[in-house]
DNA sequence: CATGAATGAGGTTTCATTCAT
DNA sequence: TATGAATGAAACCTCATTCAT
């Protein structure tokens, strides 16, 4: 069952030749595209290909079915915005809290705002694959590399880190996610990382526990 | 072009008759069962009306489209959380910030989890209603509530009252939604609860400034 | 696994107006004439709505799908030869072998021989969807009622009815096909008649073997 | 016309060369594994060649289109069991009878049994193909085979030989057909042959007038 | 000669919506 | 008013075939 689920997400051929190389980043770069002129209730495969500037034949060559498509863009995001989270979480084993929160906030927004255009674009399609395997496995990433470097904080132990971890996980990505969908303006996002680092150290200054060592 | 948005969502006639009331409840009740058991995007006006044990005819009597029909969905639901939310805020008007942060966190989490299934159904239509004018102004009416009464709380100031509701918001409604989301289990209702009484009440205390009066 | 099959070729819905029935029996008639003009290949659900002066929509309402189209009109043929088969051999039940042999090939071939377009038609569906349960089961049928004739003749036994059944009647549908593709002239028909009571008739006088009562 | 449709089904170059013939060959099976595993419906040209260990190009250079492909396949079949007829009608010219049906039904049995996949696989394609000219014509040489033969059976004469053959070949084609698609067991098989036997024998016994010479 | 990426017409199927009954 | 048959645009997806490399 899983496997199967898997194989229906996985491209459907690896390019080999040149040319199909550029071929798919257009139509990757196409789906995002397509996403914010048109919304996801009318992005259609056609569209894209037609806006890839290649036949639809050619897109699912590469893609077995349409939600293969949004698949494959949401799951290069989360990735690139995992990526980030886990290497702050990393270079901030063992710090106090506050450089923590500090580091993984910076790592979360900067990644978000590097290209507002894809993250916007993403959250119509989120939900719709909200239940997929895939979507929920790099979810979890994150949330596990803050969990990890929470438990090497001195002085501090945390009850219930899983919990903990879930609630700023769910404040840092909606608090983003409303900046976003408002402008994101310089200023706006400014406040977002100000406030971001206030609202997570307070948390969790209020909701760790001393610790002996 | 406004008027005519929202007259496209407008019920398309006023249920006077005791049978109609009985009628579009039942339609409504339809929306949230087939969007529970198919999903948003197997939901059919077809499937909604057998639901309710009606045609699609009469379903069309009362909902102009399609749209309208989940728009109503989620208005009722939104206006149930926002009344509930509004009342908790005039109630704690003037109070100190820790009897506000937990009047406010509660109303909304007991609202919510009233009726877990109808919260869960409409997180994936509310992606899909997320531009409308109404849904917006919705949304609004809970924020502008809670700044309100932010405003009131005594000793305390806060800078910029719109922007720290709009992160203490985000990050009740996704917390909530991520603990119903993985299943809602009363014990994690009551850890949601005292966590987020934590996080926000933390978070406003760093967030504002001592205020003479 | 069985159910599942059954139900996907069962109409979607039984007409309960009177118009409907009319556009079931258009499509049906249109499937036919689909199918000798363009030959199987070139059968598309939209050309058989467009043949019964329907839309495709309407077509979808009543067949799930294009093989349930094709199901349903090769069911009807085969029911009804299978039907007349049937018929013929309980009326000769205790009958000797010749009126047994001449009243079952009689009434296959005029069952047969009633409308030629639909015969001819079918046999390039009846390959496709030869794999069916259903189908199977209407074969069986006639092979059935065969054997249960057969068995009542009075002073022959046969020692594996079954396969002498078989035989017999494969030999009866394939020549019959044979004349139907060559045209089917009432003279060949005609001999088509005579030359299958013969081989029939010789065919098990040879193979049955005497019986004492 | 008639010139056009044989040059379509004509493979395109003749395989001079050691490597092609490899090829042609890998092709042919591959076609009757596809048949086989996935159904004449899911036979594509670019599966088969997949199979093939080679690519679609490649088969491209060696088939027309795709009936060509197909064609080759049943023409290769039917000729071999054409063949085998053929030789068994000569053999058997002057013979009586009861020799005669014995050899042509041993000929017919033992070719379709040589390879029973393939003989099976062909019989979904038989039908789409069954209006070509080559296929009839093929088909055409055996009963002529059988009507020679059959003429210069020793104290028998038949009125309509090419009837009587028809007849024949239509018993012994669809009866052999059953059985391949019942499964073939030894037993079946051995069955078949002697009932064919019967069968075919009593038939020109009771259909044949005495010949005075 | 072989490859396999690209094509795009055309197939099946769905579903919001209308309207005669 | 309620019904549900009919509509048809439009979606997804396949696959025979070509041709630049």
């Amino acid at each position: 069952m899983r496997t199967q689920e898997l194989r229906e997400f996985s491209p459907r051929k690896t390019p080999v030749q040149a040319r199909s190389g550029v071929t798919v980043e257009a139509i990757q770069e196409a789906t995002i595209q397509v996403l914010l002129e048109h919304g996801r209730e009318r992005l259609t495969t056609t569209r894209v290909a037609e806006r890839a500037g290649v036949s639809v034949g050619t897109l699912y060559q590469y893609y077995p079915n349409k939600r293969a498509l949004l698949f494959s863009a949401l799951e290069q995001h989360l990735s690139r915005v995992g990526d980030a989270v886990e290497r702050a979480c990393r270079e901030q084993l063992h710090q106090p809290l506050e450089p923590m929160v500090k580091g993984v906030v910076e790592a979360f927004v900067d990644a978000k705002m590097e290209r507002t255009d894809i993250s916007l674009a993403l959250y119509s399609i989120a939900s719709e694959l909200d239940g997929e395997v895939l979507v929920r496995r790099i979810g979890t990433r994150g949330r596990n590399a803050l969990a990890t470097m929470l438990e090497t904080a001195p002085g501090v132990r945390f009850e219930n880190v899983q919990f903990t971890v879930m609630m700023m996980f769910a404040a840092i990505t909606n608090a983003t996610r409303a900046v976003l969908e408002s402008g994101a303006s310089p200023k706006m996002v400014r406040m977002l990382r100000r406030e971001l680092v206030l609202l997570c150290h307070g948390y969790l200054a209020c909701s760790g526990t001393p610790k002996l060592e």
